[in-house]
DNA sequence: CTTGCAATCGAAAACGTTTTCGATTGCGAA
DNA sequence: TTCGCAATCGAAAACGTTTTCGATTGCAAG
């Protein structure tokens, strides 16, 4: 019942430990029949040698770690997805941890990974991080390190991110061309990147089609949820009701304020336009459908594995690396909202 | 910038490597003093050792695995989430995999979840698992498993699960209390226990309340996608324009046929009622809201981790463990649709 | 008959822990 | 003084690999 070991293979094929190693790395110094012997062999017990004591003698762990700010996350969910996946097809593991959006937490999910000794770390920040001491900690210990959707631009590493400026230019730009004049933002929270650009893009969108820009109509959603757009719907509605759209920086706070707009019989998007971002599953499912940015996620995931991968490779052979940026292409989804 | 080991910290502070290891761990035989010594000294340098040497003498890597068959499934993330939380409050981290609801990935991740001596694993079958063979393989190796959600009656194992079939029941009860009459039923697959109990729960519910079951009146979800929900809608309304209610195996394919019925203007819950079933974040929000039934995915994750770790606790000890079956509370939550 | 070389193989060290077991010390009791 | 015991400590083996380096063999060339 207990596991076999390089031990048990010698011994029964009448080898020692060095040759049935060998064998099973096609070291040129062992004849062809006795690596057929030993493939066979092993194949028919099924024995892969012991994933630990391999790591004590090559330092290589063969498990990432990634860290992202929220589990239950439709786009979170796909980044996974593409970096599990991408991770398989390279013989990898993922541990996955959970930074809930606290700063204090991802801290600690990185101290964690690393006295894990993973071969590398993909991160996403959470949105109350203000610094990055503890980033820049895992570049100094030189184990490679890729952010990706929310990034810094602070940090000296590789990030896979989208244009989300541009993105959100589009996306206003959209609701503009429509005939829409009085366009209000429900923005995310003041720190990550991500709000910022998409907040400027709405901003750069404006200022082109020569609409004024009124602060008071910028709110700023914390959590990025539902109740928080639904809790805007009702108080825009209330206080500015020329306002005839509204772009939100996420899906959830768009279909929050769809949905108030339903309870109160206010015609979408006769009456008001809604735009949201990321295009969740949902999105489509709602009535009226929402109109989005299509974050692509699963790529987002797939093309953070190969920058981590790329970089170990180098890492490995002793070369130099530099990090890169990488942008993945959106694409302005319109539905029934807008 | 290496890191560091016991025996650096054995060299520094004039000790053997022995007693730096004893003091970490407090053994009884090193005296006060040294154990103080020793615990300032790693603190202030941040020192723990190596996991995978200790792997190699414990024996417990401190890793479980935990296979889903979904990633980006509401559900699913809160059952992570609600491992991770228990498995971080006992230093465990954990390796996730996603079997993509197919039989075959499943057992190649369990192989490979083998392969990397993880101390337990916890998983939720595919919907194409026919056999059981490669679970109690796991079983066969004396390692915990813990079966959650998606489980099987042929495994003698700990399972964390909810009473499908009872709460099914309540929910078309609820409908039938409501004056429907002509209940539809979306099922899921075939084979999981899942499906087959609330398909089970529906029928007793029909017979209770001596309403005739229609064979005709069950549709078969494969997918359980809002698609199917969509598509199967249509043709309800087309070939069967009396059914007055649907209840459907999960929220998805729930949405989906309310979808369409609001593109039809159908009106909802006076012309057809829809009773979904697992209590999605987006349920409560899209127009009319879902009645559905609650099924706690967090909790049902800690639990589900909490088993594991009783389990292995016991086989330390060499104690016999026999297997239990732990059941998760549902509520039923009636919203607009009913 | 040497010598050299290619082709195979294995001994042993190393990776960083944990833990068994033995060694040492100091001190009170006899 | 001698003995026994408690209190501390350390040497060394073991966990299961990987890899360096040396050993052995057979055979062709000189």
């Amino acid at each position: 019942m207990k596991n076999l070991t390089l031990k048990d293979i010698a011994s029964t094929l009448n080898l020692s430990i060095t040759t049935v190693s060998k064998a099973l790395k096609d070291y040129p110094d062992v004849s062809p029949k006795t690596k057929a012997k030993v493939k066979a062999y092993t194949k028919e017990v099924n024995f892969t040698p012991n994933a630990y004591a391999a790591y004590l003698r090559t330092q290589e762990s063969k498990i990432i770690g990634v860290i992202i700010p929220r589990l239950n996350h439709y786009f979170f969910s796909n980044v996974l997805k593409g970096i599990m996946k991408a991770a398989e097809a390279e013989g990898y593991m993922v541990i996955v941890l959970n930074s809930e959006e606290s700063y204090e937490l991802e801290k600690k999910q990185i101290d964690r990974l690393l006295k894990q000794n993973v071969d590398g770390i993909l991160l996403s920040i959470a949105d109350s991080t203000h610094d990055t001491k503890h980033i820049d900690n895992i570049l100094k210990q030189n184990i490679p390190l890729v952010l990706f959707d929310k990034y810094s631009k602070l940090s000296q590493c590789s990030s896979v991110i989208v244009n989300d400026q541009n993105a959100a230019f589009t996306a206003v730009e959209h609701l503009i061309k429509s005939g829409r004049k009085n366009i209000a933002h429900l923005r995310g929270p003041l720190l990550p990147q991500n709000s910022i650009d998409r907040f400027l893009g709405y901003r750069k969108a404006l200022e082109k089609h020569e609409l004024p820009y009124k602060k008071e109509w910028v709110f700023t959603c914390q959590d990025i949820s539902s109740d928080e757009g639904y809790a805007y719907a009702k108080y825009i509605l209330e206080k500015y009701p020329e306002i005839d759209a509204i772009f939100a920086v996420a899906d959830m706070p768009a279909i929050g304020a769809i949905k108030y707009f339903n309870e109160q019989n206010v015609a979408i998007p006769e009456q008001i336009s809604v735009m949201g971002f990321s295009n969740w599953k949902i999105s489509g499912l709602i009535t009226p459908a929402l109109s989005t940015v299509n974050q692509p996620g699963e790529t987002m995931g797939r093309k953070a594995f190969e920058l981590f991968h790329k970089e170990l490779q180098l890492l490995k052979k002793g070369k130099k690396v530099d990090y890169q940026i990488v942008e993945i292409e959106t694409a302005l989804i319109v539905r029934d909202s807008t």
